[in-house]
DNA sequence: CTGTTAGCGCTTTCAC
DNA sequence: GTGAAAGCGCTAACAG
């Protein structure tokens, strides 16, 4: 035994003058006599002696390690999933190994076999391009937001169709009368698409017409927007819409921006809504770019992890989960159906709003 | 053989008619006979063959796995660094281990760990407890940022003498000159505290006082920015500062917070420097937050991992890389330094130039 | 309780 | 080139 090599079990009994197993027991907590239990924790402090996660593994075929697939960690939403999944997964004595697989699908697919290569036990998968055929069989996988229509994997989603169900009545309620939704999608389809159906729903039971603009890949979301807003104005320059309802607060702040542009005051003129709830970091982090309907991030995140371990361990979990969004005033929706001239200048008020 | 059982070299070995290691040599792409590495091959195919990644590691003592450690990864700079990491290390046929700390020494050492239970091949540290004393030895690490007094280890940086140096010569030649230095940070000393040092280098070639607010853990941030504000203002109101060089963009957006709510005008009033460079995300992701004094995160991440795998293969690196840092525009200091009038209604432009 | 032992699936000599 | 065989470090079943 060089004195360089890091330190086995075989060199933990040796020293401390007991048997391989009785090492093994004392490590995996199984019960053993007492004296000799201070003896193998004596050599195994004295050699500095861990674990060999290999060694190990190929026994028992458990790696510990749970695979987290997102589009991108840079997005805040996702940021703030990746958190809670890592928080959850130490909790219970997993690591995380992180995919951001950028919408290049081949990453996906390399990451999703990780399991079936023993390199983790499971998958949370946030896919977004269409991987559904590449995924392994009989692996523990939990999928967020998105439906694999080969392998049935379970689901773990927002409520979207009553978000956006219920986002309509709030505008509703907040006096908006011309709603119009708009949403730029890509070509995959996913849980998320619910939220337009809602929009729809909500629009029948109170008497709106249901507008919207839906675009697939746009080249260019700003023109499209403008050019939609442009189509809808009366002779005297007055939009023919008050209310927006967008798909996600990126698209919603992509609207106030180009409502801004064109010189109109929100949430005066336009009242605007936004799915998700992504907050600004730092100063206050309860601080939204817009109103929204908010997903909670947190519990998602939770329920995906624990989803995946209970399948793991063989036990029965629902094949879809959807956890309710809330309605959060973000500076872009009216307070209240008050008159709107009680509000003044309203781009100080903005500004204040988003602490500027 | 169960037909569940999940195929290993043996059924392979067994379908192609070779043996082990013949089947082994295909695998690792060692010469093999054309026609026995087509049986091979095909056998592989059939069986949906996938090698164990944990007898392989326990062999080759190599798990292809480099842990990051970092505070947490909702901050837009960590996760910044984060996925050029995990992009760089993809590169390079690593996967990513990832531990948001969130300052729990205990999370942390933990991972630290990770390397020496054969869990991970090497580590990129960015920690902000003091875990110098736990880092185990003979070990591939990187330490982005913090210096670690007993285990010396390569450290990664961003010039941060330089950067306050030149954020300082910027504000002055933008007109500052009576620059306050703001820094509000933990008991941990690290790279980044040189930023002060190279204010303090810069007032002095310039013939200013180098004034500062420098707390340590302060309990309330803005209250404490605010008292400091309101102890310089001359007798009509006037702030006695002209520029504010903040430690961080969080930091330097505070002030900006603040100093609106006291209704002084940025830039005109005061100018306000930040330091990292943190974006906004989505609609434009050049967008900063504040004007800034930038690190080149890709770069820093790309750096942290050459040096890492550099190391891993016994290579010799350099113990300090720093990567300079450059000025960049944001909205909170002057174009050029021009009369103060040519501005006009300042919120209003803050305004539009933050996109809202 | 404790020690012995047979592998986990793979890589890697080493003869052939 | 190829096959046989010796482990890598650990766990778990079994005998004592």
């Amino acid at each position: 035994m060089k004195s360089t090599h890091t330190p086995t079990m075989k060199d933990v009994a040796a020293r401390a003058g007991v048997s391989l197993g009785t090492v093994s027991k004392v490590i995996n907590h199984i019960p053993v006599g007492e004296k000799n239990r201070e003896k193998v924790n004596l050599a195994i402090k004295e050699l500095g002696y861990k674990v060999n996660t290999y060694a190990r593994g190929l026994k028992t075929q458990e790696t510990k390690m749970i695979a987290l697939i997102v589009p991108d960690t840079t997005n805040p939403f996702y940021a703030r999933f990746t958190q809670y999944v890592e928080k959850k997964l130490y909790e219970k004595g997993y690591k995380l190994i992180l995919c951001c697989a950028n919408g290049i699908p081949e990453k996906e697919i390399g990451y999703l076999n990780l399991a079936s290569q023993n390199k983790a036990d499971g998958i949370i998968a946030l896919t977004y391009t269409d991987v559904s055929s590449f995924i392994p069989a009989q692996i523990p996988i939990v999928s967020f937001d998105r439906y694999f229509e080969n392998h049935p994997v379970p689901l773990v989603a927002s409520d979207n169709f009553q978000g956006g169900f219920q986002g309509t009545k709030k505008l509703w309620e907040l006096g908006c009368r011309r709603p119009v939704f708009i949403r730029f999608r890509s070509k995959f389809s996913s849980e998320t698409d619910k939220r337009l159906e809602g929009y729809v729903a909500a629009c029948k039971e109170l008497n709106l017409p249901s507008d919207c603009l839906d675009l697939t890949d746009p080249p260019d979301i700003d023109a499209s927007l403008k050019a939609y807003l442009e189509d809808h104005k009366d002779s005297r320059g007055k939009l023919t819409l008050d209310g927006i309802f967008a798909n996600t607060d990126h698209q919603a702040y992509h609207a106030m921006k180009i409502l801004n542009q064109m010189g109109y005051r929100i949430p005066e003129d336009v009242q605007i809504l936004g799915f998700d709830g992504i907050r600004k970091y730092g100063i206050d982090d309860s601080a939204l770019y817009v109103s929204s309907m908010c997903q909670p991030v947190e519990d998602l995140a939770y329920l995906c992890v624990e989803i995946l371990l209970k399948k793991k361990e063989g036990g029965v979990v629902p094949s879809l989960s959807l956890l309710p969004v809330t309605y959060e005033y973000g500076g872009t929706t009216r307070q209240s159906n008050t008159p709107m001239q009680a509000y003044g200048a309203s781009n100080e008020q903005q500004c204040k709003h988003l602490g500027i």
